[in-house]
DNA sequence: GCCTAGAGTCTACGGTGTAGATGCATTCGG
DNA sequence: CCGAATGCATCTACACCGTAGACTCTAGGC
């Protein structure tokens, strides 16, 4: 009982215990490191008995997006919806730097398969960030649009600022810089110069001003009762 | 002569005929087609010839990046600094299109690599963006954020976009429902009342619609010569 | 004619996802 | 209390993967 670890290993799994080891492993060795053999032996059990809580790697791999997006805390009801939208954007934002190597999944699953089959776990936002709108004020059709633009901007600069995110931050300037240099001075002189600009990018900051100007724009068109922008 | 296929197979490969093929094998049968045995098989060459023209497989897919990308023209002096812009978010918006198995290498490639590291035709947009921006009279520190504007709602845009494209339209309103259908009524309400608006969605009208609020920000930012806005 | 250099080929190794057979333990019917 | 059945865990095996290293073959220089 003092040690609850994998060591006695004849406790049963469940699919979130399954799910939330794979994502560790993914998170410290990266997405190409979770093999089915690895997982397994990282949870001191058969690889073939992992079958048992996820169909194939495909659904492994969805499982795993499912859970980091359970992380996403929102309240459709909260009346002051530009606070909770500003709030969940910078609740994802910490999401994506937390688990850097799942993005790619987070980002990539979507695009093979069609809205309606994907795990319901990954739908709940977008369920429930229309239903914030819409209880806002919004009508439905626009909703749908507001909730595009605002997601079209989110994962547009968690992709932003991820490029550019490195772990040791002395290690970063020195990369980039190293990087850089590599450049041929003659085709890339833009880039050259603006690299100390580069270094020091405030992803938080640039969230905050980006999210403030999409605010204040769906604010003044949910007033006048015009569409909203297109995302 | 006639036939300049693979046919008569002693002809000396180059690296841009290898990559020109890996992508035909990508969009025609999906990423995880590609593997070096099956290309070297679309060449009729021994798979392990390939090695000369790409150091491994990493690095066949930063090619493929590499020629996707060169697809899109930009002209960094033309001093219609926003119709430019726009021309090429629809360029890209047709190259995603076009090539929509590669549109994860796109966004993914990039995340693991350092900005320095990357190809060199992978960074081309970039510089060449930066310097149409600077041509235009933004201070450099300022084409940079917005470039990362323009970026990151392109590239939210595509992802929206791809997320709800399916090649046969009868097939998408059937495909459709039939998934939304699938969703649990009291867990789902808005999105399943949703569902008809969700399928006639006007990627190139959205598109535009955005750019030109964006661009429209981005002008009064330059005539008032305040900071540009986040991305 | 021979030697060399380089391109092309082959084999082999350690990994992968997963189908199917096999072993095992537990529970149920009599 | 015993046998059967049922479900879970494990094992083996197959087809595929990326790629290191050895080998063969060819073309060119002397």
């Amino acid at each position: 009982m003092s040690a609850p670890q994998e060591t006695d290993s004849r406790r049963r799994l469940n699919r979130e215990e399954v799910l939330r080891t794979a994502l560790e492993l993914v998170d410290s060795e990266g997405l190409e490191a979770l093999s089915m053999r690895r997982l397994g032996q990282a949870l001191d059990r058969d690889p073939m008995g992992l079958y048992r809580y996820a169909a194939n790697r495909a659904d492994l791999l969805d499982g795993i997006t499912e859970l980091v997006l359970n992380e996403l805390a929102i309240f459709p009801t909260d009346p002051d919806w530009q606070a909770q939208l500003r709030r969940i954007a910078h609740d994802l934002r910490l999401l994506a730097l937390r688990h850097p190597n799942v993005v790619p999944l987070l980002v990539t699953r979507p695009l093979s398969t069609p809205l309606g089959l994907r795990p319901l776990g990954t739908l709940r936002p977008l369920e429930q960030i229309l239903g914030l709108l819409i209880e806002a004020g919004f009508a439905p059709n626009d909703a749908l649009h507001v909730y595009r633009a605002y997601y079209g901007f989110l994962y547009g600069h968690i992709l932003n600022e991820l490029q550019e995110y490195i772990v040791d931050p002395e290690e970063n300037v020195a990369l980039l810089r190293l990087g850089l240099h590599r450049l041929p001075a003659r085709d890339f002189p833009n880039l050259r110069e603006l690299a100390p600009v580069l270094a020091d990018y405030d992803g938080e900051a640039e969230l905050d001003e980006g999210i403030s100007i999409l605010l204040s724009g769906l604010a003044e068109r949910l007033t006048t009762g015009k569409e909203a922008p297109a995302g």
